[in-house]
RNA sequence: GCCCAGGUAGCUCAGUCGGUAGAGCAGCGGAUUGAAAAUCCGCGUGUCGGCGGUUCGAUUCCGUCCCUGGGCA
């Protein structure tokens, strides 16, 4: 797994926070500035489906600056933090071949992790043990663990369904407990590149108010025609794309179930609800010396900011 | 005007056979190693509508007033 970093290390540009923090309305104005990649960091913008609901960049934004990763796997399959680190790699290197400054922008920290430091070598879990450990009740799932991997088990939450079925799925997979493969994480390419992080949590106040505008357009601007062609896919209803924000609230909607008042009240809390834990994660996780930004981003002050960081990343 | 039903946490409500109260959601803090827009952990003092009365003690019982629904006129 180890693509060429060049020597010396190439520059790469990072912009992470919350949703509906700016990020991308920054990346772009620093695109105007100078030559650059836009390399989607953001889980739910990888999927094709999604255009509106996940607040991807327009046709016409995207015409603006090559685009990479947005909107780039079928909403059929679901990616996962190690394949999107393999294609933002090979997204940053194609870009820096191409003399442009790559920009990541999104706020999906463990695939920002996983690219950055690595993650554990683990192959690829047999679907048919995956498909039987996710048909396990939760309180089964646990009791399993408990006799297969207890040390995974006594760590866990016996409510953390995600994390129960992960180590569940790898002790049966790879017949090793799931800690083993956490000690030597690899592929990260931190130490390969020159990275200028930039870490946006604005006011809180400020954040919730644009979320929650933010929905009220979503609603306005096509995300219900969006869902309505995704519930005609018939994709199974645990797959990332029919799980991100809005599309239950939206498809209950047009089943009748939710008046859209209720859908945009829930989805807009939803949305609110995502903002913290990425708020949470940004600003506890990356190392401490990554700068923060701790105001709100308008369009001036993106400008300015998209000047301070292009002298930052050029020099 | 009369008759019901209510008025308890930001919201929706539970409860106290009289010993000053607790859930869900919201909000806040935290975790996060391959579906992460996922998943999980922690944080609950509020004139229990106002004023009187009974009582050692009232949010709880009684009276009265105010407010909100619904019904009858």
């Amino acid at each position: 797994m180890n693509m060429n970093f060049p020597d010396p290390p190439v520059s790469v540009l990072l912009i992470a926070g919350p949703t509906a923090s700016g990020k991308s309305g920054l990346a772009l104005a620093l695109a105007q500035l100078t030559p650059a990649t836009l390399i989607n960091a953001d889980a739910s913008q990888v999927y094709k489906d999604l255009r509106v609901l996940s607040a991807r960049p327009s046709a016409e934004e995207e015409a603006q600056a090559p685009h990479r990763l947005f909107g780039s796997i079928d909403g059929a399959d679901s990616c996962s933090a190690a394949q999107w680190a393999t294609q933002a790699r090979a997204a940053i290197l194609d870009s820096a071949a191409e003399g442009r400054l790559p920009i990541l922008v999104g706020g999906t920290g463990l695939y920002l992790r996983t690219l950055l430091n690595g993650i554990a070598p683990v192959p690829e879990i047999d679907p048919v043990v995956r498909a039987d450990v996710r048909a396990l009740p939760l309180a089964d799932a646990y009791k399993a663990l408990a006799q297969e991997d207890a040390e995974a088990a006594s760590r866990l939450s016996p409510n953390d369904s995600t994390r129960i079925c992960r180590a569940l799925e790898v002790v049966r997979s790879t017949g090793r407990p799931i800690s083993d493969w956490h000690s030597d994480p690899v592929g990260g390419i931190g130490d390969k590149i020159r990275l200028h992080p930039l870490i946006l949590l604005p006011p809180r106040d400020w954040l919730y108010a644009r979320c929650d505008q933010r929905f009220v357009q979503m609603m306005e601007k096509g995300a219900i025609e969006e869902v309505e062609a995704l519930l005609h896919r018939d994709l199974d209803p645990d797959l990332p794309v029919m799980r991100a924000i809005g599309v239950p609230e939206i498809a209950a909607m047009l089943s009748g179930q939710l008046s859209r008042d209720a859908a945009i009240e829930q989805g807009q809390r939803a949305t609110r609800n995502y903002a913290k834990r990425q708020f949470t994660w940004f600003r506890n996780q990356p190392p401490a010396e990554w700068p923060r930004l701790e105001q709100s981003l308008d369009n001036a002050l993106a400008h300015e900011f998209a000047i301070k960081l292009r002298e930052g990343a050029l020099t």
